[in-house]
DNA sequence: TAAAATATTTAGGCAAGCCTAAATTTGATT
DNA sequence: AATCAAATTTAGGCTTGCCTAAATATTTTA
């Protein structure tokens, strides 16, 4: 039961959980995007996922990919791998929010167990990432998220941010020029209904951020 | 120049290195029987890392093989990747010696320059890792070693521990519960020819330690 | 120095994971 | 419902890094 899977293997099931995280099922195509891998090359590996013992997929032809029990709580190690890896590297190694994911995204495959265990306990096993993700329990469990996009708001609407849900370093450092960052209050101005642009009050300034922005950034409503 | 070599690649010549110390060649099955892989495969991966471009070990047919400068530096940055974090280990994560070289073995070939100049600046720039070992500069020289071999040393003769070359975990604990850690203080008191045991006074107790021991810790003469 | 033992290399194969090109299935369009 | 486009799978191939069996070279020993 307690295999080590391959570096590969972990990826495709944590790209999987993401895709999957809203009850849809993974599409080859959206996966092999996502990993940076050739559609072919995924449908094979989804196959061997599906057929090994016990079966870390779901999965029919032409139909997409779900995750198993054993393929979910595969995925959660890596996922809680990454982002206690992501704090850890950000309170005691001094990394900005911007820096974390590249580096936890090579750590999380060859930590051990101890090495969790101990970055959890020096921390005292922090609930969140760096960028406000939860982290999965000890036990693999996804603690609930009752956050909602930020595009979801309309104005006179007010709340906190939770997290932000993006790996590039470039909009992350941009996020946090403008103070956009996991506990930060935020209130509704404008929206355009055109565009989707909401204008939003951020400490003493407003900003204009499109979709491609307040659907990456998760409130809490206040 | 900077390509990044495969972990399989940074384990041989990191073993490579550990083999040809001392000026000789290492041979094909001495390597074999460190890397814990079969004769033939280590023939063809010699074979391989000698005419890569640049060449990284310097091989002739059935004499063995030596690092070229390229691969030397290769090989002095996973080994001081390992060492840094077996300091890291110990000083940030309550490691004890014994337990950090697995863990180090598997992250050595992961983790970034960032990562790497940030332990080792939190760490002061350590000399030494917890076996005592010299971790290789930043510009990837190795420091000059001037210990002997405690089997070595003679009656009446006198030493500290300086480092104790021994991967293996059992070993260490021993070791550690004999106070025979580096800084220790020690004096022989008999050396028999026939079987090369010596008896040391470590503290107020007295040992009586094999070759194979003697052979692997590392003292300075005071 | 010839035979035996040992070390090393060559030959041939295999699994993992990736790829491209071509075939097929599904879904959208008319 | 026929056609077209898009998504997916099948077929076939490649590289890396390992393996075993057999051949060859070197070293030791008688």
């Amino acid at each position: 039961m307690e295999q080590t899977l391959t570096i590969s293997i972990q990826d495709y099931l944590k790209n999987i959980y993401e895709l999957t995280e809203n009850g849809e099922t993974a599409s080859t195509n959206a996966l092999a995007r996502k990993l940076n891998i050739s559609a072919p090359s995924v449908t094979g590996m989804v196959q061997k996922l599906a057929s090994a013992k016990p079966a870390l997929v779901e999965y029919q032809k032409h139909q997409g990919v779900t995750l198993t029990k054993e393929g979910r709580k595969a995925a959660l190690e890596v996922i809680r791998h990454h982002r206690l890896l992501e704090a850890w590297l950000v309170q005691t190694l001094g990394y900005s929010w911007d820096e974390v994911h590249e580096e936890a995204e090579r750590l999380e495959h060859v930590i051990s167990e101890g090495f969790e265990r101990r970055i959890a306990a020096a921390m005292g096993h922090p609930l969140r990432d760096p960028h406000g993700e939860l982290i999965p329990t000890e036990d693999l469990k996804m603690p609930l998220d009752d956050s909602t996009p930020l595009s979801s708001l309309r104005p006179n609407q007010t709340g906190t941010i939770q997290r932000v849900k993006a790996p590039d370093p470039e909009l992350l450092r941009y996020l946090e020029g403008l103070g956009l960052i996991p506990g930060a209050q935020i209130e509704i101005k404008e929206h355009s209904s055109f565009d989707h642009n909401l204008t939003i009050k951020i400490g003493r300034k407003s900003v204009v951020l499109g979709l491609n922005i307040t659907s990456k950034i998760f409130v809490e409503e206040t």
